[in-house]
DNA sequence: TATGTAAATGCACTTCCTTTGCATTATTTT
DNA sequence: AAAATAATGCAAAGGAAGTGCATTTACATA
């Protein structure tokens, strides 16, 4: 089960809800495969994406990748046309300043938008 | 109903959800507060956070505001040992590169860490 | 190979939040 | 006052995340 839903994961170029990966594997039940992508998050084998749609969505990390604050976080860009969410890796999140006081830990930053591909269409 | 629901809205300093307001207004039904609310989103006078918790927060746009991408968006900030989510309306979403072929309309920012009330405790 | 142990799976169910349909009540307009 | 429009309350639906427990499967080792 973990092999196929890392190759279901692997050949998506787009970030994936729990229900696409139930549309995917309509023999599994729901719980396995919410478990088993749950161990991938909790072993930084893939990474949640918050892209305002209400329904979290589910990545593979990049190589390497340790979901680390400094080095890992990555713009996401959400389709309102196709509503599709890519991870756009190459663009990290720039330097946020917070006020006197507060300290963060994390930072999601969703682009709304367009995406290249309906954009060209 | 609408009066009540902005006067409460303008009181408070934090972003507030549904169950928030159901709380302040215990006599009026949720729908009429939902509705209520809807209505003010719709109409550039509050706008919606999603600040990760899985739960929709509301807040008072800034006076003037038109909730435009260029000048009215703002970061935010969520608290995960208060829960609360403040706007720093001081604080604008710096310009952020997308790829050629992607058009931007919206930027959601969300900063979670620890805000300056629990941090000097 | 047999068997005991740990892990994975499936089912049912709960909880939380958002949204809607529809009947009723209140308000505004003519 | 009558008609039209808007606001409210109740009930229910729907989606999604998460959990408890029994059962099945896989694995290790005696
Ligand atoms: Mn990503
Ligand atoms: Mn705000
Ligand atoms: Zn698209
Ligand atoms: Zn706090």
């Amino acid at each position: 089960m973990r092999l196929l839903i890392y190759k279901f994961l692997a050949e998506k170029k787009v970030a994936v809800t729990l229900s696409d990966t139930e549309n995917a594997f309509v023999k599994a039940d729901r719980t396995t495969l919410y478990r088993t992508i749950k161990t991938f998050v909790e072993n930084d084998i893939v990474h949640q994406i918050d892209d305002g749609t209400g329904t979290i969505k589910y990545a593979l990390c990049e190589v390497g990748c340790s979901c680390d604050i400094k080095t890992d976080l990555h713009l996401h860009f959400y389709c309102s046309n196709c509503n599709e969410t890519v991870c756009l890796t190459d663009h990290k999140i720039p330097q946020i300043n917070v006020p006197e006081g507060f300290i963060s830990e994390n930072v999601n930053l969703v682009v709304k938008g367009i995406c290249n591909k309906c954009s060209s269409m």
